[in-house]
DNA sequence: CTCGATATTTAGTGCATCCTAAATTGTCCG
DNA sequence: CGGACAATTTAGGATGCACTAAATATCGAG
């Protein structure tokens, strides 16, 4: 019990858990520029919240260092991305809500509905496993399926992913590109890299050299390869020894 | 355009307009320590906030004497009423939501909600015009039956209304009583009076002594009777000439 | 190993919303 | 008409969360 209250998380907090989350599942760290970015507030806010919540036991903070979530950090976190997710799941398939409006919606309803509101709507679903993305959906004890990507967008760095499909009409310089040298069935991509928040990454297809590309990530459907690389394999989100390329000392 | 932005209003705001609006609407003016006992803040509280509201231009403010509401005002109220109602309208018929939780549901979600979601659930449901309680929906352009009560709690002071059934199980007494003295068909109460917020109301049943009941008054359902007593008959919210007991002078 | 670029934290503020306690005003009764 | 009492407003704070500007720490280059 190191949270205090069960439900009493405001809508800022559990915007930076969300971030923290993503952040770190993707990258192995989160700094506070980073979080800055993602939330698109000013650095210094995020260290004054950073505090706050690292006071009441949502994450650790070493100054000058970054964050962890802890696990009540990270049970937090998966409640409001269940919610977000269950969310966009029903407008969009329930309600044929429009494509392009589904998050934003979704990113405002998931501070606001009741844990029971969201299983009546998960009922209603027939409990999906995965939203009109296919991320995973957080189970209701807070395990997620942390191999399952969908798109390019979703991979950590350092790991593999067999590409499975392009399908965009914007750039079709890049994606004819794409086509051309990755798309041999079952082509795999690795993500070396990625900008800070949403930005360009960095791919190696196969054995060829590293690319850039901009950010079409959401567009390349992929199928997760389990790379051995990076130490855990596990599922579940409880001891996750702190990914990849978090520094020590 | 004496609103300052479109789609702005911070949840604190649309309580208070929300609650500003059916004080007016049930006992035709809204005090001070009315809307703080409908919000659950110090009366002080409202004060500031009445001030900061007045000089946005969503009400009219004469210190030490009550407030109005503006068209502006009016129309975010009724904009907030219609969410609601139309959340709990699909709570209840689609997802068949618990009814002693949808009320508090909608209250959260009815901040959250775009208006576009709120026409996608009214267009799923048909373009309703009353909730489960009977109570109107407004119109997007903010029109509203005020003529439509469906319970004695919806009843404005002074007005009559026929009573339709009383339906409850608690307070056997009291029903029994109005079962016997009033439920001749079509038998009718005027509401002489009402406690502040939601508490007890004083009825006269046809020509009878007025009396005081206990607050069951949302157990009975009335149909309204058009009222010639205060000025106004009008359908809509426009040019409502504050209602019948407003103190003048 | 020192320096500078960059990331991070501290300091000092602002705004929205709430609170309590202390004036102030309005009303109504004798 | 003059209080007394209730309703209301003012004064003075507290909290949550954001911001800017000014320190300060870290890290990679030379």
């Amino acid at each position: 019990m190191t949270a205090p209250s069960p439900r009493a998380l405001t809508e800022p907090v559990e915007d930076y858990l969300k971030a923290i989350y993503e952040l770190e599942r993707r990258n192995g760290a989160a700094s506070t520029s980073e979080v800055a970015l993602a939330l698109a507030v000013a650095p210094a806010s995020v260290t004054g919240m950073v505090r706050r919540l690292a006071a009441q036991g949502y994450l650790d903070h070493v100054p000058y260092r970054g964050v962890q979530l802890t696990a009540a950090g990270r049970a937090a976190a998966l409640r409001t991305i269940r919610r977000h997710r269950i969310l966009e799941t029903y407008l969009t398939q329930v309600l044929g809500y429009p494509w392009d409006r589904v998050h934003d919606e979704a990113e405002r309803l998931e501070h606001a509905a009741s844990d029971e509101l969201i299983e009546c709507l998960a009922a209603a679903l027939g409990h999906p496993t995965s939203d009109p993305h296919g991320a995973p959906i957080p189970t209701v004890d807070g395990l997620v399926d942390e191999r399952v990507h969908r798109t390019l967008a979703d991979l950590a760095v350092g790991h593999t992913a067999r590409m499975v499909r392009v399908a965009s009409d914007k750039d079709p310089d890049l994606l004819r590109y794409l086509a051309d040298i990755a798309l041999r069935p079952g082509a795999e991509v690795t993500l070396v890299a990625r900008a800070p928040y949403d930005g360009p990454l960095t791919l190696r297809i196969g054995e060829a050299q590293p690319i850039v590309g901009p950010n079409l990530a959401a567009q390349v459907l992929v199928e997760p390869v389990l790379t051995p690389a990076p130490a855990s394999a596990a599922s579940a989100t409880e001891p996750k020894p702190a990914a990849s390329r978090a520094r020590r000392r």
